[in-house]
DNA sequence: ACACTTTGGGTAATCGTTAACCCAACCTTC
DNA sequence: GAAGGTTGGGTTAACGATTACCCAAAGTGT
């Protein structure tokens, strides 16, 4: 037995003594009920533990509520916090968000929006992994709207939201400055990322300005713990290593802060540490870590209002926005030591 | 523009000069196609970039190839890795896997269940927050196999899976036995938490049969860090502490390490630590994290076994499964000091 | 040459819901 | 009291894909 009796719109008009439409009307709140009516539909709906099928709906060309998000993976905690914070977004406007991680896979991204878009889902939002989606002509020709996040490649119609990274990067470098910190190391993050390639540059363009510039104090990281701890050992490995450490990101900020430990440093007595994403861990590091927090919460409150608002018909191709990123201060930050 | 112009079976047929009966036993390999027809066929479909629609297709019984994965929330480690693990197993039966958060809203959660058996998936896997699935009567009533992870309350028919951290609890405490430790702190979960409630089970009885059992050597944690931080506070705060600590999850575990630190304390050399759930960030931690693995992608697997056997008729009802848990020595346990 | 099977493919019905229409009965209003 | 609105609710026809069933044409065996 795969399937057990459903029940359908059917059993509630029969018990309900009216017509299938007139449930339908009913619990859909259109056309002219009566009160007696209405109260009998209700009840037999609720005795029955009636839900509408939601393929059939779907198939009519009604809602189904759903709203699919595409999401490379959930293991980084930037990505888990989009996927979060949209769910509590979507929530707030009575649709349902379902989640579906494509592992940075092209085809399989390219599947599942097909998937979603064959009447599973009023809309989508597609996070994109690195800089580009892949797949534009693919997300063009879907069938129900869609909202990119972090889109940085090539110029398309359909509406984007992304953070800018450098400024918030610009006003860690600052805060570090102002410190009193004149060598401050760099731990990039994935080469392919574009969010990282921007804090580089931010990085870059704001010691540079100021003439504090010092290629030999980048190195390379990948965004993860591990990464985090060895490129921090070859900062601390430098002849004139630098007082304060900004990393492309929280998790390789940990591995910082775990390879400062390790030699026997104080956080932030005689290193200061700066991460960039919030993550929900940041907090509760050890000292808790001064960071750059993404605006994520008005992305998915943006990106689900643009969904709303493309679904009630309104235009919102060609709208891209942008949020800018903020600096959180901490405990991981303070002066050099002299 | 809500849609554009959905491409459906019947553009395909008529692009290929046939009736969309024979496009439909074409692409589902049913039937008997000619090899001429079946080239035509697909090419039409492929130069349309055609998908089958999920609501026709789920409407008139067939498969969406869709499971629907209800979980509390995703913050925790331990919920993410059953879903990244899930997605991952119902990847290689060829299905889709979307994730459900509920915000351990009991409500909520019915709602999801509700939403996901109208048409939309084939089949469901609940992962039940703390103890007990509040809506077994729901979920009975499915019209889709639905299987639940982590059931720890009334019996049921449904399909269950579950881990038992029992084993695993008491794998750990007999390694810190063997390294010589006689007084071993134990910080719990989350009250509410069966699989907590195991831990300490386990605990208690393992050095209860060593007559080695010191009440006053257990304290109460929440599962997150900053609880194991407060609550490793109090154990190295005890007038005769402990020489190590057994953390009911890895979170807590950080906490407890970062307490450690905090003291000037080394591990493993001053304090042994063991946590439970063998996060990512476990072997990240320095020192690598001794800590007991869930068998979560066993469970993952089997879950969606059950659901693969249901869909194609076999009977599932009654299976319980029950996997063993198990220690992973890392760096952060050794003898203690004399 | 006749009775068959096989091959290839089409017809009609169906899934559950809803929008567009229709139609009685009752209520106004002058 | 007749023309015209209002109220309450039913009829019909989709939406797109699939399945059971049917039927020609071609092949096969005697």
């Amino acid at each position: 037995m795969i399937e057990k009796t459903a029940i359908t719109i059917d059993d509630v008009a029969r018990l309900a003594g009216v017509s299938k439409v007139t449930v339908s009307k009913t619990l859909n709140n259109t056309g002219r009920i009566s009160e007696a009516t209405r109260q009998r539909v209700f009840k037999a709906a609720n005795d029955l533990g009636y839900v509408a099928n939601s393929a059939a709906r779907s198939l009519r060309g009604g809602r189904t509520n759903l709203i699919g998000m595409v999401i490379p993976e959930l293991i980084s905690p930037y990505f888990l916090e989009i996927a979060r914070s949209a769910a509590e977004s979507a929530s707030t406007e009575k649709l349902d968000l379902g989640l579906f991680t494509t592992s940075r896979n092209a085809q399989r991204e390219q599947e599942r929006v097909s998937m979603l878009s064959s009447g599973l889902t009023d809309g989508i939002i597609i996070v994109v992994p690195t800089d580009t989606a892949r797949n534009i002509s693919t997300l063009e020709r879907c069938r129900v709207p869609v909202v990119i996040i972090n889109h940085f490649g090539v110029k398309t119609d359909l509406p984007s939201i992304r953070a800018d990274s450098y400024q918030g990067a610009s006003a860690a470098i600052k805060h570090l400055l102002e410190l009193g910190h004149r060598r401050i190391g760099f731990v990039t993050g994935a080469v392919e990322s574009s969010q990282a390639a921007e804090r580089l540059r931010s990085y870059r363009d704001t010691l540079g300005e100021m003439g504090l510039l010092n290629e030999s104090l980048i190195t390379t990281g990948n965004f993860t713990q591990a990464g985090g701890f060895l490129a921090a050992q070859d900062l601390l490995d430098h002849p004139n290593p630098p007082t304060a450490i900004f990393a492309a990101s929280d998790l390789t900020a940990f591995g910082v802060m775990d390879a400062i430990k390790d030699r026997g440093l104080r956080i932030p007595n005689d290193m200061s540490v700066v991460g960039f994403d919030n993550i929900a861990a940041a907090s509760q590091a050890h000292p808790a870590l001064t960071t750059v927090a993404h605006p994520i919460h008005k992305m998915t409150q943006a990106a689900i209002g643009l969904l709303v608002n493309a679904l009630s018909g309104k235009e919102v191709k060609g709208t891209h926005l942008e949020f800018p990123s903020e600096l959180i201060v901490r405990k991981s930050t303070a002066a050099p030591p002299h």
